[in-house]
DNA sequence: ATATATTGCGCAACCGGTTGCGCAAACTTT
DNA sequence: AAAGTTTGCGCAACCGGTTGCGCAATATAT
């Protein structure tokens, strides 16, 4: 077994025919005369003939091949995000191909050099944390490699970005809250030096200064690390005890914080509402189920796949900037409380219910 | 730009030498010499010559390339098995191909054919839940392809497995349950056709047995839709009012089990005991913490490229069962009960606390 | 019957590298 | 100085396919 695969040739051979005219017959190519073709198809078929895409792409200087680049395997987002560019991949016949950067901008450099070396068709990017610039994204664009970046982008002219309004969303999620009578929301954000919480942050503060709500510097807290985030939510409770509503930009950090307000023994919605941004997995399996900005990974990742198979087939290299609509899923976990009137210290009057 | 990519032949051109010699320079040939490979680097640094993997794999009958093959982009399990595995790829200079087979054997043995075409070097794959026996991967054996199948396998003398060992788990929960004095436990599993199912829910009757310790049939809940597990827990529940513990088989029952309990008002660990296999992502961010038996999915990776890798670079066929071992991790969700004094009926004594 | 079109297939180059073998020039050995 | 080694490089085949072009045989037009 496993002795020799076996190759156009050896068809040509068993049939009496020329390579050339296996191939064509095998193609479909209409030249050659229909018996020939049932005469080779069976041979293949007999011979259990399977071709070679690496020698077949090497001629056509292609390689169906889409990289995916991402920081790290989290485990929110990134597999939906995964699966609906799988979905729009597969059906397009091309083969996703993943690497991992975890967060370092030397390996994502790298990893992009690989592109080349793979003759991939088109590369999807998730950048890193520390990437700040895309000059290490030149070598792509010299060999002509169409590149699609998302989720987590930084500001380019040159490269088509997919994400979804971050500043709107950080905005929308304030201004719903406030809406809803909360006037001391505590923010929840990610890494400032990425665009994504930035923008989210950014929105935030903007829905404040729109409606006139102080916002405490104390008001918004940055979340490098997970683990650090115990120590401020502390900080900040103990900054406003008459907090009312919390805000996280992520699933990740919704969790988390979902966890640690639990754990001070906090009810949701009781006594504090709770608001995210989320593609509505966790929020689902989190009691109460938990009102969220919808941003759907496996819709991100479609409308991905497909603008830059689009780019592949069509030669294309117009830049694009698409933002893809979120929806605001309304849940359990936020409340109505009625606009407070000025309070004489102590704890904040008792919630009532949506 | 990207007019024309530059080859082995442009830089023997510049040079003045053949592309013999310039492949040999390039590879750091004993044949060339010291003062040659400098002018060739130098001319193939200066030229940004990038080599074509493909080209060069064509003739080394080989690529690099590791397919992996998964049911689903789960978010528990899959995403933290995906970087073990990519990390041992990386460091092994493979490229890790993933493709979802939606848990359709139709696809699955697509995607087996497939990764023939792409002379993928490995493959690893967790079986689709309609996969009821091996034979779509024949070719892959014809072809030379080693396999390794991973968390979800069958029975099989032919393919090289990693899995935990299924049935001790199952065991070993429910044996750490009624260590503690839960004597009425509610077992919740996922779809019995699927073999790791099937063998948790064994070790966990097993359990039982040798302990003597009843256990009726509507303690056993088989959950294939995740839906159906909201119905199915308020019978049980119906039915063993008395019910002191949960063990769920995966973290997926885990953390919708959880919020269902929780929605029920059914306070941990006071009211329910709570146990789970998991990798333990979701034990840290549900309160209180979960016990769980802890399977680390990128230990699992890891393990499994390792060996595939072996396999390949070994030619080596041999089939292995390999179990990872898994470790007890104690959080805050079991609680020491006293052993009952026969019941009165009504509820269920007042549980203390551990 | 002759000129023209069509049909069906093969030759050979090509994709971009790698490698066994041969060979001339330079260097050692006796 | 003749013979034997070593050094450094090129020729050409090869991996497994695809494809432009040419050509003979057959079919169609005049």
């Amino acid at each position: 077994m496993a002795g020799h695969r076996v190759t156009l040739k050896d068809i040509a051979k068993s049939v009496g025919l020329s390579m050339a005219t296996v191939s064509r017959a095998l193609a479909d190519h209409p030249d050659i005369s229909g018996e020939t073709k049932d005469r080779v198809r069976e041979a293949a078929q007999a011979m259990s003939y399977i071709p070679n895409y690496r020698a077949r792409y090497l001629r056509a200087k292609h390689s169906r091949l889409i990289a995916l680049i991402v920081p790290e395997m989290n485990m929110f987002f990134v597999p939906s995000m995964i699966t609906g560019i799988n979905r729009v991949v597969q059906q397009n016949d091309y083969s996703l191909i993943v690497f991992q950067s975890d967060n370092s901008i030397v390996q994502e450099r790298r990893l992009a050099e690989y592109c080349t070396h793979l003759s991939a068709d088109g590369v999807l990017l998730v950048l890193s944390s520390e990437t700040a610039d895309l000059q290490h994204l030149e070598v792509l664009h010299e060999f002509g490699i169409p590149v699609v970046l998302l989720d987590r982008t930084i500001d380019t002219t040159k490269y088509t970005t997919i994400t979804i309004d971050d500043e709107d969303a950080g905005r929308e999620a304030a201004t719903y809250l406030m809406d809803r009578g909360h006037d001391c929301i505590l923010g929840i954000f990610g890494d400032q030096r990425q665009r994504i919480s930035a923008l989210r942050q950014k929105g935030f503060r903007r829905a404040h200064a729109e409606r006139g709500v102080p916002l405490a510097e104390t008001q918004v807290l940055s979340v490098t690390i997970v683990d650090e985030l115990e120590g401020l939510l502390e900080r900040a409770f103990a900054a406003h005890p008459h907090l009312t509503a919390v805000f996280t930009m992520t699933d990740d950090l919704l969790v988390h914080t979902h966890y640690l307000l639990a754990r001070r023994g906090v009810r949701i919605p009781e006594d504090v509402s709770l608001l995210s941004i989320s593609d509505g997995e966790a929020p689902s399996f989190l009691h109460p189920n938990v009102t969220h900005i919808r941003h759907s990974g496996i819709e991100v990742g479609e409308r991905t796949a497909h603008i830059l198979i689009g780019m592949i087939e069509h030669n294309s290299d117009a830049m694009m900037d698409v933002r893809i609509r979120t929806t605001l899923v309304e849940l359990g976990s936020v409340t109505v409380r009625r606009r407070q009137p000025p309070r004489r210290g102590g704890r904040a009057a008792p919630p009532e219910r949506a």
